[in-house]
DNA sequence: CAACAAGCTGCGGGTTTACGCAAGACGGCG
DNA sequence: CGCCGTCTTGCGTAAACCCGCAGCTTGTTG
């Protein structure tokens, strides 16, 4: 059995290494990529089934990554391993996951046996092992009770992006009036009324840029969601 | 001699650790916080003189921790140790170091060498290390060549936190106009324009949100400038 | 001192946002 | 089928935003 470490930071690295090592005996050869894209061409060169993946790095981040791997084999097994639990990773990291694959979601500050747990759950048992703590935004950010809608995620991207309103109807289809309604709805859930409202008609906010900064801040947003979403754009832009 | 350090992740505290003894023979002491908050405190009980700081925590970032200890004594000697060489950054430490104090800022992507030549030169001889890397940017950041004078820094900050004009004039205390043209300078330098007149006028950007993003992928602003940047406006809201 | 650059300010007006109101469209459900 | 909730759309308006124009205050320089 091979396994492929795609890990920016060499301390991290060597830490998986020697993880792999531990707690999978019959692993025979460890191979590593210090960011995604080397990462996705040692994985096609080596046709690996069995994935250790950082989210953060600084050349092409770990969802890209994973992705275009999944792309061309679905059933590879990928644990991936962050220093975070935004909501933006996770929310990206459960897009892309193909059907039945099994992977994992583990993140860094976890104990030891935990990850050497993981390890084996994923690689051996096909096992689909997320940290607990991760979990809990999974639900709530796919159970549409407490947390966001697709629809309303998706707009929350586009002005984000800074797109204005027309752009956005016109990108995702809709009536002026309903992004704005969308918007709305959006303003609501991300509470930037109390805020803004508060007593004083000085310290108003502006609504659209607000609800943006209370989305980084909450970590529904985050720098990797940004770049991709950008690219995305710019895709669409070029496609006209 | 006595050296704190302060950093969240294990593997980095206890390389740091390492390192701090192989370069430092004269240090007999190494104590360890594993965040803002900690460290802090632990320089304060120690009167620590020589601190090795992380710049992204959880808890309390380094910047905070460093403004604070500081501000208690101001001769103290930091070296900052970071993932990053975001112009944010590399901004907000150089706002907050001391006048003629001693500190430090290299990058954890730094080999072994330097970091212990680092921590030699400030701590021992009292000089200032920044990374090349980092240096390039506070030129071009406190320069005002190429990079941002203050007052764009500041204008872009405050419509990154959601304010609108009024507020952000009655905040700086400048008029509506006053706030606009500042507003149209930093579109201008950040390039909002070009990719929003493009062509036609369906792909036209708010300009405003856009040029939040912009900043962002440029890494003129952070996850924690941003979070440093919202609590100060708190403190200005109740201050009325 | 005159000349000039740089920044602040008010005025005016075109565009974009935010949102109430109300009329359809679609899908369950008794 | 009729009722109801959710989603979409158009109309209209008040506010906010973007910005050209022009007058003022500074600080700098020859």
């Amino acid at each position: 059995m091979k396994v492929l470490i795609v890990e920016d930071d060499p301390l991290h690295r060597s830490y998986l290494h020697e993880a792999v090592n531990a707690a999978l005996p019959e692993c025979d050869t460890v191979i590593e990529a210090e960011n995604g894209t080397a990462g996705e061409k040692l994985a096609r060169d080596h046709k690996s089934a069995h994935i250790v993946m950082d989210l953060q790095m600084a050349n092409r981040n770990g969802i890209e990554a994973a992705r275009t791997i999944w792309k061309e084999r679905p059933e590879t097994r990928i644990l991936f391993w962050s220093n975070y639990s935004d909501e933006a990773y996770v929310r990206g990291v459960s897009r892309i996951v193909p059907d039945g694959a099994a992977y994992g979601y583990v993140l860094k500050s976890a104990s030891d046996e935990r990850l050497k747990l993981a390890l084996r759950s994923i690689f051996i048992e096909s096992q689909c092992v997320i940290d607990r703590e991760v979990r809990g935004l999974q639900q709530k950010s796919l159970g549409q009770t407490n947390g966001f809608t697709d629809s309303e995620y998706e707009i929350l991207v586009d002005i984000a992006l800074g797109l204005t309103d027309r752009a956005i109807a016109k990108r995702r289809g809709l009536s002026l009036r309903s992004v704005q309604n969308r918007l709305q709805q959006l303003y609501d859930k991300l509470d930037v009324y109390q805020s803004a409202g508060d007593d004083h008609e000085d310290g108003r906010f502006n609504l659209r840029a607000r609800a943006v900064t209370v989305a980084f801040l909450r970590k529904l947003l985050n720098y990797s969601a940004l770049e991709r979403a950008e690219a995305e754009l710019q895709e669409w832009l070029e496609g006209k």
